[in-house]
DNA sequence: CGGGAAGTTGACGGGTCTCAATGGCCGTGG
DNA sequence: CCACGGCCATTGAGACCCGTCAACTTCCCG
C-alpha cells in the first residue's frame, strides 16, 4: 500500500539541476532526519489553522498553498508551494501555527522531526545556513506577493500570478512543451490576488481575449510571455541554485 | 563627534527584558562580529532599492520601513523596523537588494559584517538558530500584511495598522503613559495599506471621530484598544522572548 | 442521467481613487 | 518681524474599478 520511501540520496527532484549540491555527509545527515513519507489526498489539509504540529515537511511532489483566514471566512492564501518547498518554519517554536497549509493536487510529503532541527544547526552549519536561506527566500516571495495585491491593478495581479506560478512550475522540471500543470481554481486565484471570484474570472478572460495565455486541459500556456510580463511590470527573483533539505 | 559604539553585553536593548539571553560567550561573540555604529538622518536610505550591501544592521533606535516600488513608482511599504529588528537578511547572498529600506527617524544602526555570518553559524549554532528565528518571524510580520492588505476592508486595515504598531512599540519599551511615538505622515500608512492618501486620511478621521484613537505631537494614543481590536479582527503575534544579536 | 463544483455573464451598487482646492505648521531668508 | 515656500493634513466632487447578487452553462464524476 504505502510506496517505499526513497532514499535522499537518489531524491528525484535532485536530479533536476535546480537544487545546490549537497557534500555526501550531508546527504547522509538529511537522511536521518527523514520519518518517513506520507500521502496526502487533493484539498486535504496538510496543516490546520491554529493547530499544533511536531513536524517539517518537504514536498516532494505535487502542489499546495499556505494561507490564513479571517473569524467571517474571508481567506488570503500567502503563497504557494511547489516540489521542493520546505513547510513548517515560519511557526513559533513554542506555539500554534498561525497559518494552514492545503493540498491543491495529490501530494507527497517528506516528513522530518521539528525537534531534531536543533541537531542539524549543531552539526552542520552548512544545513543551518541553506534553512535560513529557504526561510529568507520565502519571505522574498511573500514580499512580491505583498506588492502586487497592494499595488497592482486586477489586470497586472493575475498577469504578474500566471508569469509567477508558470516559471516556478518550470524551474522544478515541470513544463512539456509549452505547457505547465495548473491545477487552480479562480477561486484559489481570487484567494491570493485580493480579488472576488467574478472579478477574478473578468480580468482572466480578459486576458486571454488580448491573446497572453491559454487554458487547457488544467494546464496553462503563456502565448505572449514579453507583454505579459511588461503587463505586470515582472521582475524575476532567481530561484536557481536554491538549496534543497 | 561619532558617539562611542556601545558594548554589546550593555546594550541598552538587552535590559529592556524584551529579548532572550545569551551565554557571554555568545555576547562576546556577537561583539567580535560588530565593525561599528552609524547615525542616518530621518528620511535618508539604510539600503538603496537594486542596490549591493556588504552589512548587515541592527536596528538600535529610531524607527525605518522596508520597502518595494514599481517601475511607475508606485511604493509598497512591506513592513516597518523597530528597534531590535535585524536588517537585510532577506536578501540574496550573491545578489542586489530587491527592496529598500528607508529610515522614518534619526536613528543608530549596528553593524555586521554579511560575510562573517557563515562563522556564526558554524561556531554558534545557538545564535544561528536565533537569526532563523528572527527571519522566520519577519516573515510572520509580512504574512499578516498580506492578509490585512488582501482582505480587510480600509478601516479595518488602519485599525489593524495602529494596534500593531502600538504594541510593537510597546514591547520595546516606548511607551510613556497612554502614549507611544508615531512617526509616520498618512502617505506612509497608505504606502502600507495598500491605500491612496486621501481615503487614508478619511478613514482615519472616521476611526477618531468614533473615539477609538487620538493623536497628538506625533504620538499615538489608543482610546478604546478592545472595541479596534474587534474592528481590525486583530489576533495578536507573540513577540516576547525573541532573540536579539 | 443526476448532482455538485467550477466557470461565465449581466446588472447594479458602493468602496475607493483621482483631481482639485484649502488651511496649518514650520523653517528659511529677506 | 514677517513674507514665503514646502510638507502635511483635510475636505469636496465626480468617476471608475471592483464587489455583490443572481442566473445560467459547462464539465466532471458517480
Amino acid at each position: 500500500m504505502k510506496p517505499a520511501a526513497v532514499e535522499c540520496k537518489h531524491c528525484p527532484l535532485r536530479a533536476l539541476g535546480a537544487f545546490s549540491e549537497n557534500t555526501p555527509e550531508e546527504i547522509c545527515f538529511i537522511q536521518s532526519l527523514k520519518r518517513g513519507e506520507i500521502g496526502i489526498a487533493a484539498g486535504a489539509a496538510i496543516i490546520a489553522e491554529q493547530s499544533r504540529t511536531s513536524d517539517l515537511f518537504t514536498l516532494l511532489s505535487g502542489w499546495a498553498f499556505r494561507f490564513r483566514s479571517l473569524r467571517d471566512g474571508r481567506r488570503q492564501i500567502l503563497n504557494f508551494l511547489l516540489p521542493g518547498d520546505l513547510i513548517g518554519l515560519q511557526e513559533q517554536l513554542t506555539g500554534d501555527s498561525p497559518y494552514g497549509v492545503e493540498a491543491l493536487t495529490a501530494v507527497r510529503l517528506c516528513l522530518f522531526q521539528r525537534n531534531r532541527l536543533w541537531d542539524l544547526f549543531r552539526h552542520h552549519p552548512g544545513l543551518a545556513y541553506d534553512v535560513t536561506w529557504l526561510a529568507a527566500h520565502e519571505e522574498l516571495i511573500v514580499d512580491e506577493n505583498l506588492v502586487t495585491v497592494g499595488r497592482r491593478s486586477a489586470q497586472e495581479r493575475v498577469a504578474m500570478l500566471l508569469i509567477h506560478l508558470f516559471k516556478r512550475a518550470e524551474s522544478v522540471g515541470l513544463k512539456r512543451g509549452d505547457w505547465v500543470p495548473f491545477p487552480i481554481t479562480q477561486q484559489h486565484i481570487a484567494d491570493a490576488l485580493g480579488l472576488s471570484l467574478v472579478h477574478t474570472n473578468r480580468t482572466l478572460r480578459g486576458l486571454a481575449r488580448l491573446g497572453l495565455h491559454e487554458f487547457s486541459n488544467n494546464q496553462l500556456r503563456l502565448i505572449n510571455p514579453a507583454t505579459m510580463q511588461r503587463l505586470a511590470d515582472y521582475y524575476a527573483v532567481p530561484t536557481h541554485g536554491r538549496p534543497l533539505i
